[in-house]
DNA sequence: GAGCCCACTTAGAATTGCAAAT
DNA sequence: ATTTGCAATTCTAAGTGGGCTC
């Protein structure tokens, strides 16, 4: 860890308002960049090359670039669109012969679908090269909805059966292979000879918890096993209390941590049982009072158009999507395509009406039924709101749980996404559209073979029946808009959510051993004579150093947005000397900017990545995908992926960021250093979060209570010249002036304020008081009474006038001291810094995200070790969902563990 | 070796729950 | 007791990446 100590992932200073301070690279890597590079720029005779001819390809990057970016690695060519046309106009014939090829190809596909009058006024240039995945998607969007409806859903069969024939077929191939598997090894003989390091290590640390050797371990295994099928009946305990030391003592769960590890990871389990999903309940229709007012008209409309009217009038209340163009366009579309196949409305006499405008139509009668529907179930008591609760509960109970290889294990999503209009986030050119009722048909259940299938709904079927080992997920479906799939999987608090989380962190950690050498050899190849090598090297380097994403293809039917691989030319701008601003749209159209400083031959690379005839909407990183980025990382050490290096950088991070806190002070203190640790990871990997609607709002009141305090404070000072006039002299009369900012308009608004909020109080603590005397049957205080006690309202507005008016405070309290009234002024200083501590904390953490890095990135040891190490309870960081999923952390590591 | 299909992790927003403030 | 503000949880979209096919 010591050895990459300056190659600390670069973090970013806080952020305001978007600008965030320059990162800067360390200057050690500096110079060992300047060894690496003779300063002509040659190439280094030591390269392998290992893609194609060299380049001749003048480092110094003056020259044309446009051989080098055309002539140069044998294939990985990527056909996305408008680079091959870019390349047209200076270069190849082979490269013009070959774009348009692949694009015919592309665009081929959907034309055998229904056509889509909206892809056809896409400029050739934009066609996805992906065809539509799905063209149930298209179904949806097509007026003439049934035929193909139809016609599709034969297609969709045949190839279903196809898929599930195939699947069968390797499933039985799987199994005798197992078969063979378990015949030549007995569970009892099985060497870790074969385990990576990685896996030794936990238990080696976890030895410092239990004294158990690895034989120990294989023995906890065998007997989890035994235990399974007699634990059938008895619970697998959930909350072992005793974790620890005497483990001898019949300890039921499953310390999967402490095992060596399965030799063949791709086989999940090996019996599974559980209940299937549960599907939200069918519509109901709205009350006969309630309805879509069409120009004017109420009109009544059949369930199935009524339901997508209804999903969009409970929404009027959310501007983001009621004003998004494309989200009403998409929706009105699929609105209309219902009504066609419904027949439109009817408006009182039964006449129809046909609806084909979207101005025209009123959803507010709807959205005011839902809204008071919601009300309505808010404004319930308690008691019966909990009674609605426990009843759900109890009949989703069955679902919540499955039994896997005998044990029982939480299941995550058991229910099915219920019908609505889909939110893509960003500019996604599907939101809008209606997510589709999943259908039991379109249900795909994995279960193990000797369960009992869970039968569909009645009347129903399942789509399919699996038995497949090697996924981990229960059921699955299609959904309709993108033909995403969706698993029902289990909890992140399951035994194999947790190993495969486990898994993750200990391959990150294994990056620790090769880090060196990559760098080195990224470094190196910063200056590799083959451009698709140097592309390589540059984007590794910004993965390393900013912590992106790898950078999908992504398809046109999907918002715009990059990762590394996928950079466009307009998301990078260069600031000599070596300047990178970096200003793109990061996973869920989530900004990402910066000013950084790179290494010097990562500018000139970029630079040349950039040059002409290279323009907006063509990609930086050309001659690279992320799979060959992917590949290139895997010879350094198996499953390193782009992503393992988040993994590592986020956790490293943390680790040396706590590693150094000295957290000398109370327990609040600690809590607030790790908070800011995390904050930084949280800023490194750019995880972020809208402002939250009332922020703004409440830093103002933030600062009028630190204003209010301030005020206090010139009072108080006058209260000390009340007492002992020569102070003025002492102190200097600027000492007791009001400070500058606290104008007399804000003071007479403050004071008033302050006086308001006397009056109500009063106010209410008169018709409390009242209400408590009728209840006891007593007569209510007249408003003579109220007007006596508001008196002291009236002083109070008196006497802050009178202050006003003559700079004057007459000093309160019993017998005033000057250095009583300094003892004010000191409790009330540090109040004033307390609040604007927090304040500040506030407005900087409003676009910072820290959950995510805390639940995906940053390895719960560190926290655990932390908590030990700080003897800070685990609660202050881990919520009570995060110490389920992070048991096997809590419970496998003493304070000696290191990332 | 591009283009899918598939399975899994990662992500922010929305909703819910809970406790501090009033 | 009610309101308010935030933390926790749920929801589902949007990534990554393996692997298969042609």
């Amino acid at each position: 860890m010591s050895s990459s100590e300056d190659d600390t992932p670069l973090i970013k200073g806080s952020t305001t308002n978007g600008v965030k301070s320059t990162a800067t690279i360390p200057k050690s890597l500096d110079k060992a960049m300047d060894k690496a590079l003779p300063s002509n720029g040659t190439v280094n005779p030591g390269i392998s090359i290992r893609n194609g001819p060299v380049e001749d390809m003048d480092v110094d990057d003056e020259a044309p670039a446009t051989n080098g970016l055309t002539n140069g690695a044998n294939g990985k060519r990527k056909s996305r669109g408008s680079i091959g046309k870019v390349y047209k106009e200076s270069t190849s014939s082979e490269e013009e012969d070959e774009k348009p090829l692949s694009k015919r190809r592309k665009t081929s596909k959907p034309a055998e679908s229904d056509s889509d009058a909206e892809m056809s006024d896409v400029p050739l240039a934009k066609i996805s090269k992906k065809p539509p995945k799905v063209t149930a998607a298209q179904i949806g969007e097509s007026d003439d909805s049934d035929i193909p409806l139809t016609k599709k859903l034969v297609k969709e069969k045949v190839k279903i059966e196809k898929r599930a024939e195939k699947t069968a077929k390797a499933i039985r191939a799987d199994e005798d292979k197992e078969k063979k598997r378990r015949k030549n090894k007995p569970a009892a003989s099985e060497s870790d000879d074969d385990v990576p390091l990685a896996k030794k290590k936990p238990s080696k640390a976890a030895n410092g918890v239990k004294k158990e050797t690895t034989s120990t371990a294989k023995k906890t295994k065998t007997k989890v096993k035994e235990e399974t099928s007699t634990a059938k009946k008895g619970k697998v305990k959930k909350e072992s209390t005793e974790q620890d030391e005497d483990a001898e003592a019949e300890e039921e769960e499953f310390r999967w941590w402490e095992d060596p590890g399965k030799s063949d990871d791709s086989i999940k389990w090996d019996t599974l049982e559980h209940n299937g999903v549960v599907f939200p309940p069918p519509y109901q229709p709205l009350p006969s009072h309630v309805k879509l007012v069409y120009d004017g008209t109420p009109v009544t409309l059949q369930p199935e158009a009524e339901e997508i009217a209804g999903f969009y009038g409970a929404m009027l209340n959310s501007t983001v999507n009621v004003t998004n163009d494309t989200f009403n366009k998409n929706f009105f579309a699929d609105f209309k395509a219902m009504l066609e196949k419904t027949g439109h409305g009817k408006d009182r006499d039964g006449d129809k009406v046909k609806i084909s405008s979207f101005e025209k139509c009123d959803f507010k009668p709807i959205f005011e039924y839902y809204d008071a529907e919601r009300e309505k179930k808010k404004a319930l008591p308690g008691a019966e709101k909990k009674a609605l609760k426990a009843a759900k509960d109890e009949q989703e109970a069955p679902y919540m749980f499955c039994t896997w290889d005998g044990r029982k294990q939480k299941v995550g999503n058991f229910r099915v996404e219920p019908p609505g209009l889909f939110r893509g986030r960003g500019e996604h050119p599907k939101t809008g559209k209606v997510k589709a009722r999943v259908r039991p048909e379109q249900v795909t259940i994995n279960i193990g073979k000797e369960a009992t299938v869970p039968p569909a709904p009645e009347g129903h079927e399942w789509k399919e029946v699996k038995h497949d080992k090697t996924g981990t997920w229960l059921a699955m479906w299609q959904e309709n808009i993108n033909g995403a799939y969706k698993y029902v999987m289990l909890a992140a608090n399951s035994d194999v959510k947790g190993q495969s989380d486990f898994k993750k962190f200990e391959k990150a950690r294994e990056l620790k051993k090769h880090i060196d050498r990559i760098r080195k050899d990224y470094t190196r190849d910063l200056s590799s004579g083959v451009m698709a090598d140097r592309q390589r090297a540059t984007a590794v380097y910004l993965i390393d150093k900013f912590a992106l994403r790898a950078g999908n293809e992504k398809g046109e039917d999907e918002a715009d947005t990059v990762g590394c691989c996928s950079l466009k030319f307009e998301h990078i701008t260069l600031r000599p000397p070596n300047t990178v601003i970096f200003d793109f749209l990061g996973k869920d159209s989530i900004r990402f900017y910066d000013e950084v400083e790179v290494d010097n031959q990562v500018f000139k690379n970029l630079k040349i990545f950039k040059k002409a005839p290279k323009k907006d909407g063509d990609e930086i990183f050309d001659r690279l995908t992320t799979s060959a980025l992917n590949k290139h990382l895997g010879s350094y050490m198996t499953g390193l992926t782009a992503k393992v290096f988040r993994t590592y950088n986020a956790s490293w991070t943390m680790a040396s960021l706590l590693r150094d806190l000295k957290s000398t002070g109370n327990l609040a203190e600690k809590v607030k250093d790790y908070n800011d640790a995390n904050r930084k990871v949280a800023i490194l990997c750019n995880h972020k979060r809208t402002v939250a609607a009332g922020h703004a709002g409440s830093m103002e009141k933030m600062e009028d209570k630190i204003n209010g305090l301030r005020y206090q404070q010139w009072r108080i000072k006058q209260m000390i010249l009340d007492v002992d006039p020569k102070q003025k002299k002492k102190r200097g009369a600027d000492y007791f002036e009001l400070p500058e900012d606290l104008t007399e308009e804000w003071v007479k608004e403050h004071v008033a304020s302050e006086v308001e909020k006397k009056r109500e109080a009063i106010q209410k603590k008169f018709a409390k008081d009242n209400e408590k005397l009728v209840a006891e049957g007593k007569k209510e205080m007249k408003t003579k009474e109220l007007d006596e006690r508001l008196e002291e309202a009236d002083e109070l507005e008196k006497k802050y006038k009178k202050e006003i008016k003559t700079g004057k405070v007459t000093a309160e309290g019993k017998g005033p001291t000057v250095e009583k009234l300094d003892a004010n002024m000191e409790k009330m200083e540090a109040r004033i810094e307390t609040m604007k501590v927090q304040k500040d904390d506030k407005d900087n953490n409003k676009e910072v995200a820290l959950g995510t890095s805390k639940i995906n990135y940053i390895d719960p040891r560190l926290t655990v070790v932390f908590s030990k190490k700080f003897n800070v309870p685990i609660e202050r960081f881990f919520s009570k969902t995060l110490r389920e999923k992070f048991d096997w952390a809590i419970k496998s590591v003493d304070e000696d563990w290191e990332f």
